[in-house]
DNA sequence: ATGAAAGCGCTAACAA
DNA sequence: TTGTTAGCGCTTTCAT
């Protein structure tokens, strides 16, 4: 039988009323003596206040739930990580729950919610947002994270695509590349969009011009990668530099130019996105952008928190950065690049291994 | 402000005792037009039973409690997949809590699920696992699956290992090999020491004597597998197979192959283990015995089920078996191994590849 | 500064 | 078959 209130009440010789005053450091004034003596038998006697019933009487709880998509992705735990981490700090916990990509499922875990009177929702990477007007969730505080296909909205937290992609673009314009071929994932993602739209702006600045033959499409696959630069490389002006939107299609153009015959980073330097972990596995390690799943977690928890703490002015969309992990697919650290860097551990791990 | 108990009843002309009796489907007999009614009422309402006045009222809510240590890891998300489903399908929500592997975290987490009335935990990869005893955890259920490191327990689900890496090696044997390296784990975890066993029984059992020297142990990283494959490889009488105890150090074997100049799977046939995304990326896939995740997951949940619904004889450790994933480093699928596998989806599109 | 008491929404024992 | 009611453990007015 848990120890209750009533239990550390009746040790100290006082009401209930004082021992959750004294407990719960409210405004209301109690003697120092006797919240002392609270704390310490409330601690000797490892009292836990009921959580069903705080929440009932007070109609908040210290929970925000998650829902997921997909808890199997290389981003997700991470992004929950970053939630995680920084509610906790806040004395929150968090109720996660995966929907699999199913709008049903979505509903009832919605409503499973609602049903604990949790303070508010943060979504990770949710395909059905509609949801947000529907099922009297009008009260809740809702944070939005890594869209993937939905339009821009108010209280998310997005990739800064367009800047990663820029990163990567520019370092292969820096390291002295002319014709810069890309490989962009399927059209209906934000992340196909945007990293061409940084592509292109680089190319523009550095007095590139736009060559449209130089554009491929795969669907994130190593495969279509593969295919993709098979007819990329087969162009009579042949690329010296490829950036995939994604790592998988990096590795696939990899493979591509091997069988052709083709050596990286010499005869074609590439550079992925995403910075899974495949990218420093492989040989040779891809050069590429990190995806900040941890600081968008982050970034979610934190505007959840001031959304919870009362602010009400509008979240417009926050863009979190990433940054360029420079490896071996793009020569910036090979000899003849004419440019030394200080090698990384990974880099310098690499090159004891080759 | 949310409809509760009351409304419905008033709205339905009737009790609010009768509401619950009926929308709880509980022994209590309420005639069918009435309960017709109140469920109908019930829904347009958009009636949400308050889950904090329910579980104080019954000590018991509908959740249980998922505690992991790293939640980043290929095979956790996978695991509470499996848990989540099952779980679900039984009508229980999950609250999952992270503990990066500190036992204060750890303890922390299951105060707080204490404090909720939670029916049960399931631990996954728990360090900690002493935890069971202490904070008044006595009554409620606790589960624990995939035990890295601590004693074999009752209520516990793992893979079976020993199982796995005969599997693996049987399959060498049976591609004619008769000197198979090994690339262990750390001495520490169930993983290594389990696969050795089985790694050694499958010796057994087809007359090849055990070598020493065809052993060596890794640290379940790509470069630790390049190293000792590097050692393994420098046998007077060279290993024409070999099997690592993870996918990494088995692809860290590849590159230590093929910087000796040997070709896989010609020279040398390799299988790993774990069935990681990574296994079926790379150049050549590499053949490896998957972990069973999904199917641990919901075994463990299965198992928290039966326990709570007053099952009360002890649960054995119980060992969920995985299945051999044929690829190309094994050499299996190649046209003069003698044997032609029909080739599976991933095994045409490598075809396809090459 | 402290206590008495109401009541959050619900279930279940008891009455009718 | 239905209704009345006590009370789960807590917070918070209102008294004192």
């Amino acid at each position: 039988m848990p120890v209750t209130i009533h239990d550390v009440a009746k040790a100290a010789g006082l009401s209930i009323a004082t021992v959750s005053r004294a407990l719960n450091n409210t405004g209301h004034a109690v003697s120092d003596e006797k919240r002392q003596l609270i704390h310490e038998l409330a601690a000797e006697m490892g009292y836990q206040p009921n959580e069903a019933a705080r929440s009932l009487r007070t109609d908040r709880s210290q929970i925000i739930g998650v829902i997921v998509d997909d808890i199997t992705t290389p981003f997700t735990p991470i992004i929950i990580r970053g939630i995680q981490d920084t509610l906790k700090a806040a004395g929150y916990s968090c109720v996660i729950l995966n929907t699999d990509w199913d709008p049903e499922v979505e509903k009832e875990a919605i409503r499973k919610l609602a049903q604990h009177s949790i303070k508010g929702i943060i979504f990770v990477e949710t395909w059905h947002r509609q949801a947000t007007s529907e099922l009297g969730l009008n009260d809740k505080k809702v944070v939005f994270v890594h869209r993937l296909f939905s339009l821009p909205s108010l209280y998310s937290i997005v990739p800064d695509e367009i800047y990663g992609a820029r990163l990567a673009t520019q370092h292969l314009v820096d390291l002295g590349h002319q014709r810069i071929a890309y490989i962009n994932g399927p059209m209906n993602y934000y992340a196909s969009t945007d990293r061409l739209k940084g592509y292109q702006s680089i190319l523009h600045e550095a007095g590139i011009a736009f060559d449209e033959s130089l554009i491929a499409r795969g669907d994130w696959e190593v495969r279509s990668g593969f295919e993709a630069a098979l007819r990329l490389l087969d162009h009579p002006e042949r690329p010296t530099a490829l950036f995939a939107a994604n790592d998988k299609m990096a590795l696939g153009a990899i493979y591509a130019a091997q069988k052709l015959g083709l050596r990286i980073p010499y005869d074609l330097a590439v550079v992925g996105y995403d910075d899974t972990e495949l990218a420093s596995l492989v040989q040779p390690m891809i050069t590429t952008v990190t995806l900040p799943c941890y600081e968008m977690g982050e970034a979610a928890a934190r505007m959840l928190l001031e959304l919870l703490a009362g602010s009400d002015d509008y979240k417009e969309e926050q863009r979190i950065r990433g940054e360029l992990m420079i490896r071996e697919s793009c020569g910036a650290i090979a000899p003849q690049s004419g440019r030394k860097l200080k090698p990384t551990a990974i880099q310098r791990r690499l090159t004891m291994m080759s």
